[in-house]
RNA sequence: AGCCUCAUAGUGUAAUGGUAACACCACGGAUUCUGAUUCCGUUAUUCUAGGUUCGAAUCCUAGUGAGGCUACCA
C-alpha cells in the first residue's frame, strides 16, 4: 500500500497527542528528530523521522511542526560530514524542517546556566572522584550506592570549582559535575548522574569555546524544553531515563514542560542497524562506503533504488508500539516491489546471454518491435526496440531437455519473443564444456501482434535483446549482506557471517534505449527484477552500471528448487 | 537479585468490556505477449492459572517468558 502520503492508523502516541489537543493541554504539537551527527541515517531512523515529522504533518492545521536538531554534545564522536548527509537523507525521505534547524551546541550557555541553578539549589556538586571510584561507589542493581565525600561541598565552593572547570583549569577527567539525587535508587540513572565532563576537544560547531560538555541525560530535556517541544518521542532504551528527564524539567528554570514518550525501535532480520557495526563494515572495507547498496542506510537504499515512498509505507505499516519485535525484510521488499511495479517503466536486458540465430529472418524482417513501457499503464507509452536476425536470450530460457511444465524454448518448441514473432527452435550447438553456445530458430511469419496459429503451442513470451544493437552494461546483483537472520547474535562477531555472494557483477546485454539512462533511473528488467542506474559510477559515454533493487518474484524458480 | 517495560496466526500490527481482524510470508487456483502484476481461495492467533462481569485479548492478582538498566556515549 504505497502512498505518497500514508495516513497511519492511530497508535498509542497519536492517541496521547489527540487527547492533549482535545483537552486543551496543548494548542498544537511540536516534535523533534534529534540525531547525533556521528554516522549516517539508516532505515531505523526512518521510523523515528516518519513518526515525528509525520505527526507534525498530520496536525499541520493546528500549526504543528517538527524540528531537526543535531544532538552534538560529544565533540569526540561528531563530524560535519554527518550533518550534511543527515540533512540530505531527511529531505530525500520527503520531510522538511523549514526554519527549524537547531544544534544542541547552540544551547551550551543555557545548559551551563541551568547547571549553575542546580548548584545554587544544592542539587548539584563537583565530584573529584575518578571514573573507577565513581563506578565502585555506584553499587549495582542489587546494592545501593554510597555518596561521594565531595557531595558535602558547600554551594560557594561548587560554584567556584564549576566556574574553574569551565575556565579550563583542570585536565580531562579530573572532575565532573553531578546531580545530587539518590544513590540508593533502584533506577541506576538516578544515582547522582554526571551532568558535565571535562573534554579539551575541538567541537565542529563551537570550536574551542568550551572545554566542558553536558551529558545526554542532562542536555536532552533542556533542549526539548528550550524549543518548547510538547512530545519528545524516543526509543525504548530511554524508558529508565524518563524519571531523570522529568527531574531535570522539574528542577531547572525551563520555559516549557515537554513529555517524553518511548516506542520500540525498528528491527529487521538479516540486518545490522547499530552505527558502531555499520562503521566497522565501512572502515574494514567490507562494503564500499556508507552508501553501499547492501547497507540499510538511507543513502545505501537510495543508491539501491528503494523509493522513499516505499520506505515510508513500510515504516508506517510496521506501526508504533512498545513491543520489541523483529520485522521480516520481506515486508520492506514487498513495499519496494509494490511501488516500483506501478511506477517503473519496463525495459529488456539479458543477464546471461545466449545467441539465437533466426534462420528465416528474411521471410518477414522487422526493423524494430513496438513494446509497451508498462502494460498496465498505457499512459506511459510505447517504445521502439530494434531487432534483427540475431538476438540474445536468457540462458535459463532454453533447455536442452525441458521438463513437463517448462513453457519456454527447447528443441522443436515454440516461444514468443516479447513484442515480436513466435519462434521455433530448430537446433542448437554446444561448446567443449557442454554449455549451450548457440541456438538456431525460425520465425513464424504473421505472428507479430497475433495469437499463436492453430496447432502451435506457445505458452510463454520471453525477453530478448537485438545482437546487432545491444549495449554492454555492468549489472550488479545485490543480495542480503548476512547469511543469518540475526547477525547481532552471531558467534565470533557479525562480520563472520557476511554473505560472500552478497554482490555479483555480470556484464549484461541491454536494449539500446538504456545506453544513456540518467543516474537514478529506475526500471523493471522484464522477467528479471527492478534495477536502477547507479548514481555514483555511471558517467555519460561510459558503460552504464545498473544496481539490482530487488528481484521479481519467480514462482517457476521456486518450484524447481 | 532489584527496578522498569512488554506479551494477539510463522512475522508485524488492529480490535479501548460486546462476532478476534488486516498486511507480509507460505500453499493452492483463475487470468496473463513479463512463470511478474491482477483476481479468488486455504492453513493458522489472544503466554499460563485464578478472579471481577450477563459477557474479558481488553480490568484485577499471581506466575511464566522476553527485553532494558550498573559510560565522564547518545
Amino acid at each position: 500500500m504505497s502512498d505518497s502520503n500514508p495516513s497511519p492508523k492511530p497508535d498509542f502516541i497519536r492517541e496521547i497527542i489527540a487527547n492533549d489537543l482535545a483537552s486543551g493541554k496543548h494548542a498544537t504539537t511540536i516534535t523533534r528528530f534529534p540525531p547525533e551527527p556521528n554516522g549516517y541515517l539508516h532505515i531505523g531512523h526512518a521510523k523515528a523521522i516518519c513518526l515525528s515529522f509525520g505527526i507534525a504533518r498530520e496536525n499541520a492545521a493546528t500549526g504543528a511542526r517538527c524540528h531537526l536538531r543535531f544532538d552534538d554534545t560529544n565533540p569526540e564522536k561528531e563530524e560535519t560530514e554527518y550533518v550534511e548527509s543527515i540533512k540530505e537523507d531527511v529531505k530525500w525521505l520527503g520531510f522538511d524542517w523549514g526554519e527549524h534547524l537547531y544544534f544542541a551546541s547552540d544551547y551550551f550557555q543555557f545548559f551551563y546556566d541551568c547547571a549553575v541553578h542546580l548548584i545554587q539549589q544544592g542539587l548539584a556538586y563537583v565530584d573529584d572522584d575518578s571514573v573507577e571510584e565513581m563506578r565502585a561507589k555506584r553499587g549495582n542493581v542489587n546494592t545501593p550506592g554510597t555518596r561521594s565525600k565531595w557531595a558535602e561541598r558547600g554551594v560557594e565552593e561548587n560554584l567556584d570549582l564549576f566556574a574553574r572547570m569551565k575556565a579550563g583549569e583542570f585536565k580531562d577527567g579530573e572532575r565532573v559535575l553531578r546531580a545530587k539525587i539518590d544513590m540508593a535508587s533502584p533506577n541506576m540513572n538516578m544515582r547522582d548522574p554526571v551532568l558535565y565532563r571535562i573534554m579539551h576537544a575541538h567541537h565542529h560547531n563551537t570550536g574551542d569555546a568550551w572545554c566542558i560538555y553536558p551529558m545526554y541525560d542532562f542536555a536532552h530535556p533542556l533542549e526539548d524544553a528550550y524549543e518548547h517541544i510538547t512530545h519528545s518521542l524516543c526509543t525504548l532504551e530511554f524508558e529508565d531515563h524518563r524519571p531523570l528527564y522529568d527531574w531535570f524539567i522539574g528542577n531547572c528554570p525551563v520555559p516549557s514542560r515537554p513529555r517524553q514518550i518511548e516506542f520500540s525501535r525498528l528491527n529487521l532480520n538479516y540486518t545490522v542497524m547499530s552505527k558502531r557495526k555499520l562503521l566497522q563494515l565501512v572502515q574494514e572495507g567490507k562494503v564500499s562506503g556508507w552508501d553501499d547498496p547492501r547497507l540499510p542506510t538511507l543513502s545505501g537504499m537510495r543508491r539501491r533504488g528503494y523509493p522513499p515512498e516505499a520506505l515510508r509505507s513500510f515504516v508506517v505499516g510496521t506501526g508504533i508500539t512498545k513491543f520489541k519485535g523483529i520485522t521480516d525484510i520481506a515486508v520492506l521488499e514487498h513495499e519496494v516491489r509494490d511501488f516500483l511495479n506501478r511506477e517503473a517503466p519496463r525495459r529488456m536486458a539479458v543477464l546471461d546471454p545466449v545467441r539465437v540465430i533466426l534462420e528465416n529472418w528474411s521471410a518477414e524482417p522487422l526493423s524494430h518491435a513496438v513494446i509497451s513501457n508498462h502494460p498496465q499503464n498505457p499512459d506511459m507509452g510505447e517504445r521502439e526496440v530494434p531487432i534483427g536476425g540475431e538476438v540474445y536470450i536468457e540462458r535459463d530460457d532454453f533447455m536442452e531437455d525441458p521438463p513437463k511444465k517448462f513453457f519456454r524454448l527447447g528443441p522443436d518448441r515454440c516461444v514468443r519473443l516479447r513484442g515480436g514473432h513466435i519462434i521455433r527452435c530448430t537446433g542448437y550447438e554446444k561448446d567443449a564444456d557442454g554449455k549451450i553456445s548457440l541456438v538456431r530458430a525460425e520465425i513464424l511469419p504473421g505472428t507479430v501482434g497475433k495469437d499463436a496459429p492453430e496447432g502451435v503451442v506457445c505458452k510463454a513470451a520471453i525477453h530478448w535483446v537485438d545482437a546487432a544493437t545491444a549495449v554492454d552494461a555492468e549489472v550488479r546483483l545485490y543480495d542480503r549482506l548476512f547469511k543469518v537472520e540475526d547477525p547481532d547474535d552471531a558467534e565470533g562477531g557479525f562480520v563472520s557471517v557476511l554473505n560472500p555472494d552478497s554482490l555479483k557483477t555480470v556484464t549484461a546485454k541491454v536494449e539500446p534505449t538504456l545506453a544513456d539512462a540518467a543516474p537514478g533511473f529506475s526500471c523493471q528488467f522484464e522477467r528479471i527484477g527492478y534495477f536502477v542506474a547507479d548514481a555514483r559510477h555511471h558517467q555519460p559515454g561510459e558503460k552504464p552500471v545498473f544496481n539490482r533493487t530487488v528481484p521479481l518474484k519467480d514462482s517457476w524458480a521456486k518450484r524447481a528448487s
